[in-house]
DNA sequence: TCGCCGCTTTGATCCAGATCATCTGAGCGG
DNA sequence: CCGCTCAGATGATCTGGATCAAAGCGGCGA
């Protein structure tokens, strides 16, 4: 079963309440800072809430949407994990991102009006949806709305420029895991422990290494103590040498 | 002799006049458009006018800012080439991108006030010099210029993801080749002949391939009819078989 | 005109990581 | 409790492109 899933038609109307966790959505979301730049400006706020749907869960495996389809709205990760990529001819996947909690999909769909990619839940996911013609409105009237956006935008070409320079698996892979901590970090979560939805082929199809390779560095940092790892559940065991690998890709 | 060179006292103040080049300039640069959806407002028009800085000409070489200079401006390439690059720790230079007439420098630096990257002039070059903050504000009342902006941004997001695929070194140079001569075209030049202002080293540092890579790409791609190389200067002579090539990359 | 210097080409060798082929083991349905 | 399935691990081999090492070859200054 194959739907548009940023399409309005599965959103569940968002009731404009003060009270409850209807109005702390935002917090959690990317869009909290510009809200806050407003100074809550109460009736700014209320046009957010306006034009925000909640939408989802999605189970683990469903598309959220498909490349080419017609770009009308960006989302923010609510909860779960989302993976974005695409086919090539000859049939391999090349995952483009994985979006965690507050995290926000479906810029790169602003150029041409299409999604460049595709989109699955790696897990149950919940997405704030925002139509992204009726932000840019908004925006308009708030500065503060306008400048999150192009912070947004402007990040993900530093995120994509640096998964395009060429690193080493080691170098590659510490990134990976230390970017992954940083972004739990950031939103409440434990710094040095985390488990990941992803497969060590997803892992590999977004770091450009085989699946194998994946294991292989996996094992070495268990080796060389840099890691614990069991299945999906990482733990950072020497976050030093890890920042001194990952140095090349993360650069700071 | 080292200077932030897009800051504003390098730049000579741009009067405006509505007759000559000087109103013209914007015909080359990325804001035409934006310009063009607001229906050639005159007073926004103005407006525009008053926050660009003509600047340069920069002979080749001369460095345009350095990574981590406070970020206060973008700049549309008005003639000439610019490349964009990291240093790495052990001293190799990443190439971020080319930029040609009417290209748009420094996007990436809006996430954090800090250009994330070195700028040098290839060859001749003369830029326009927006004031960002000026440019967003206005924005704020231009609705086709806040959309050109989010265009521009998202496009760069694209063009750093098909950078950061894993393709062969044939892909990467035909991407490559096929790219530049489209710029070229969209701007009124030959599809089929242009003369590349970088050295084979550049390339190679864009294309994340040894010089001498490139260097034997090239020779293969002459062997067999697709181009005809001399020194610097190109000419496509198999479209059909180079878009064949680049499809992985460019992907339409 | 000569000779130097930096870019480019070409050839020989090497190696990180891909690929291919098994093997292990957890989860799960019956 | 058994056997199936599929993610992951591990070993053996292969290879695209890097690296190392020499030439060519303009262009330019003296």
């Amino acid at each position: 079963m194959s739907r548009p899933f940023l399409s309005p038609f599965h959103a569940k109307p968002s009731p404009i309440t003060d009270d409850g966790d209807e109005f702390t959505f935002c917090s959690s979301c990317a869009f909290a800072g510009a809200c806050r730049a407003e100074g809550y400006d109460k009736s700014a706020l209320e046009e957010l809430h306006c034009l925000v749907e909640h939408v989802g869960p999605y189970h683990a495996g469903t598309p959220l949407f498909r490349e080419g389809d017609p770009f009308n709205a960006i989302a923010a990760v609510r909860s779960g994990t989302v993976k974005t990529f695409r086919i090539d001819a000859s049939g391999r996947e090349q995952v483009l991102g994985f979006f965690l909690l507050g995290e926000v999909i479906g810029l790169d769909a602003i150029h041409n009006g299409r999604f460049p990619c595709n989109a699955v839940a790696l897990d149950t996911v919940s997405l704030c949806r925002f139509s992204f013609p009726m932000m840019a409105t908004l925006a308009t009237r708030m500065p503060g709305l306008q400048a999150q956006l192009f912070r947004l935008l402007s990040q993900d070409i530093n995120k994509a420029a640096a998964m395009a320079g060429d690193f080493s698996a080691d170098e590659r892979m510490a990134a990976f895991v230390l970017s992954i901590a940083r972004r739990f970090a950031y939103r409440g979560f434990s710094p040095t422990r985390f488990v990941l939805s992803m497969s060590r082929t997803d892992i590999g199809n977004y770091l450009r290494l085989a699946a194998e390779t994946v294991s292989r560095v996996v094992r070495r940092f268990q080796d060389e103590g840099l890691l614990r790892v069991d299945r999906r559940e990482f733990e950072i065991l020497d976050l030093r040498r890890l920042q001194q690998l990952a140095l090349p890709v993360l650069r700071e």
